[in-house]
DNA sequence: AGGATAGGATTTTTT
DNA sequence: ATCCTATCCT
């Protein structure tokens, strides 16, 4: 078939190169193109290009970094192919694996092998692994503790180690296994207790009927390479592989791509590897570098052509690729810029402290949204979160709109969290980690300490309710004994929390059953929101209970809507704990308002006027100089951001800043510094 | 059950 | 400096 015959209109906006990626749609395939060449492009209409030649939709996997990255490219194909681009599977990594993979093959002998029975087990959150591995770690024996005060060792510590040999694809076994066969990589009285606290953690997940978001990945890996015939059936369902941002990527991830791609190897991949800005959360650099070297057969194609920025921002990110040390080889990084963009030159702004900083940039953006800008068109970045706060209240002070990208406060929030555990409870009553959360919300009388201590294993919360709740008065006379107090509250409550079982069991109406379960918070939960609010003023309070209301409402909403798009409640269970869901505020008007967020979530994202902030020495170098790659990361993040401008840049930094309530003294970022000398450019002093 | 208080953390993420 | 949490106390 031939493609040019089919497909040529719709690439008609692509150059030469991209058509070439767009149309090749056999074989392994590497796209590896600095920032803004239309890799994201390319990837939506290679896979226009395929469902237009006859390709079946459902054929096809994307996977993406966020959530939001799925639906964009979702919401994109469907203006390019129609109402077929919903049947392909789009989404991150942990959905697709833990939807696609783990729970379709429940019957998998790695599985069973594991102890996991998928009917059983449910994706955990972040706060709840966070909980267990927290216990976990204070349960360490005595010869473990002490060599962690002996060292300095905190949870942190052990933690990282654990997500990072996970994102290797290290089992417990294989990672003790490591130590037992002398490598010296990792310190082996470290790894020893590293080990424990993994044991420890490991058994606390199973009691909890939890499996944690690095598990999903690692334990697929393991299921794909145990059982190929799992993957070569996985294979025929996807034939067609495509992964965006693939310079971050971590080894586990790749061992899965590669394992469903292994009878037919069609696997496009995309990525910059200027751009790798993740390896603090076991994304490896090498993944990109060594595709080559894996799919030696690879079809390689490079792209310079820049299309999104002005050419002074490309002189600036060139200076930048221009310094780095870790590359992918026959390539000088360098981009040319296409966009017909009037140039303006990129500012460079030093102040005396944080607080000119925040106020300069928020005259600045007054005054394009005064000129007619759209606030939607300007971002501000920064490296961490605290860097951003004196902005925050200059905005706030002007009146200006602007919205937190990326921030997930919301599903923080106590009656947040507390409402996703009484789903989880009402409709998964083995899961343990949600009835200890409702139990800590809720007054039944019967405190989490005391399940804690009377819980056998392998029972449930759900069943030691049950038992709680037919506990009789002591009685001399004969008969049956009427319930205490405290039977009957869990009794009452037990009894709702299973009519809603049954409601969904029997009946398909996700009104009446979002009803039930808003009545349950209402009853149980509400009374001690009220009695917390009561401490505080009197309007603050109400304010505070009409909030609490209205987000419990919005959870319910979300989940109402997922069953009505034909989701179980399981899995409309599990969009919320992968917060694959909205936020409140997605359903207000957002145009207007400017864009504040970490460098690292500007990722593939673009925006006409840019502000880079607190670009100084403290935020964006390595402190660490022995780590040579943490300086490689940092350079690549500054590019990241840099990139992220279409018509005008302005990088600021500041000489004084607060930082835990000191004052901190800082100076410019060695990566301006390269900026700098590259180009030329000079520094205004504000 | 709920309040007070001491102690700890305080890049980057949302999977 | 400040916020959060765990723990102890009432
Ligand atoms: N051939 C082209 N002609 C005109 N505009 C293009 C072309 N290719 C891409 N663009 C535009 O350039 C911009 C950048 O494209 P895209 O986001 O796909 O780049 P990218 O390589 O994915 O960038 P990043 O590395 O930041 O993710 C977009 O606004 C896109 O519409
Ligand atoms: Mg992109």
């Amino acid at each position: 078939m031939n493609a040019d015959n089919l497909a040529g209109d719709i690439n008609a906006s692509l150059n030469p190169e991209q058509r070439t990626a767009a149309e090749c749609i056999e074989g392994p395939v590497m796209l590896v193109a600095g920032a803004g060449t239309g890799k994201t492009k390319t990837l939506i209409h290679r896979c226009a290009t395929m469902i237009k030649s006859g390709i079946s939709p459902i054929n096809i996997l994307m996977v993406t970094f966020t959530n939001k990255a799925a639906t964009e490219m979702r919401e994109r194909l469907r203006e390019m192919v129609g109402d077929s681009a919903s049947h392909i599977t789009a989404g991150t990594f942990h959905s697709v694996v833990y939807r696609e993979m783990l729970s379709r093959y429940p019957d998998s002998s790695y599985l069973a092998e594991q102890g996991i029975d998928m009917a059983n087990v449910g994706i955990m959150s972040d706060a709840d692994s966070r909980k267990l591995l927290k216990e976990s770690f204070e349960e360490l024996g005595l010869p473990a503790k002490a060599y962690c005060d002996e060292h300095s060792i905190g949870l942190s510590d052990l933690d990282s180690q654990m997500g990072w040999a996970r994102s290797r694809g290290y089992s417990l076994a294989e990672y003790r296994y490591q130590r037992v066969s002398g490598n010296e990589e990792v310190n082996p009285d470290f790894a020893l207790v590293v080990e424990e606290l993994w044991e420890l953690y490991s058994q606390k997940c199973r009691a909890a009927g939890g499996i944690d978001f690095d598990d999903v990945l690692v334990v697929c890996a393991h299921m794909l390479e145990r059982e190929p015939t799992i993957a070569d059936s996985l294979g025929q369902r996807f034939r067609y592989l495509m992964l965006d941002e693939y310079q971050d990527t971590n080894p586990v991830q790749m061992r899965i791509m590669d394992a469903i791609a292994r009878q037919h190897r069609n696997l496009f991949v995309v990525g910059d590897e200027k751009q790798s800005i993740y390896a603090f959360r076991g994304s490896d650099i090498q993944v990109i570098i060594g595709f080559l070297g894996r799919y030696q057969d690879a079809q390689i194609i490079n792209m310079i052509r820049n299309y999104r920025s002005a050419p002074p921002v490309i002189e600036c990110a060139n200076a930048i690729a221009a310094a780095m040390n870790q590359r992918v080889p026959n390539s000088d990084g360098q981009l040319l810029a296409e966009a017909k963009i009037e140039p303006t030159p990129v500012s460079y702004y030093e102040f005396g402290n944080d607080l000119r900083e925040a106020s300069f940039i928020a005259g600045g953006i007054a005054k394009r949204l005064k000129a007619g800008v759209t606030g939607k068109n300007i971002a501000v970045l920064y490296r961490s979160r605290p860097i951003k706060q004196e902005l925050e209240r200059q905005l706030i002070a002007q009146g200006i709109p602007y919205l937190l990208e990326g921030d997930t406060a919301f599903f923080q929030r106590a009656e947040v969290r507390d409402t996703v555990a009484l789903l989880r409870f009402v409709f998964q009553p083995w899961d343990n980690m949600a009835a200890l959360r409702v139990l800590g919300s809720v007054s039944l009388g019967v405190s989490v300490n005391k399940v804690n201590a009377g819980l056998g294993q392998d029972s449930t919360v759900y069943e030691f309710l049950q038992a709680e709740s037919d506990k009789r008065l002591k009685t001399t006379k004969a008969g049956i004994a009427p319930r205490t107090a405290a039977a009957k509250k869990v009794r009452a409550f037990l009894d709702v929390v299973d009519r809603t079982r049954e409601c969904y069991e029997h009946f398909d109406d996700a009104e009446v059953l979002v009803k039930f379960v808003a009545e349950i918070w209402r009853i149980f939960f509400l009374p001690r929101v009220e009695s917390a609010a009561k401490r505080a003023t009197a309007s603050q309070a109400q304010e505070s209970v009409d909030l609490r209301k209205q987000n419990v409402g919005f959870v319910l909403e979300q989940f109402q809507e997922a069953l009505g798009r034909g989701l179980t409640a399981e899995q409309a269970i599990e969009d919320l704990v992968l917060m694959a869901q909205a936020s409140p505020d997605m359903d207000e008007e957002q145009d207007g308002k400017v864009r504040l967020m970490t460098m690292h979530a500007s990722k593939g994202l673009e925006y006409d006027y840019l502000y880079v902030m607190g670009a100084d020495s403290e935020s964006l170098s390595a402190k660490e100089a022995e780590h040579f790659n943490d300086i490689e990361e940092n350079r690549r993040l500054f590019y990241v951001a840099v990139t992220r401008a279409k018509r005008e840049l302005c990088v600021t930094w500041s000489c004084q800043r607060l930082q835990h309530g000191q004052t901190l003294s800082t100076e410019q970022s060695p990566f301006v510094a390269e900026v700098l000398q590259h180009t030329g450019a000079g520094v205004v002093r504000g």
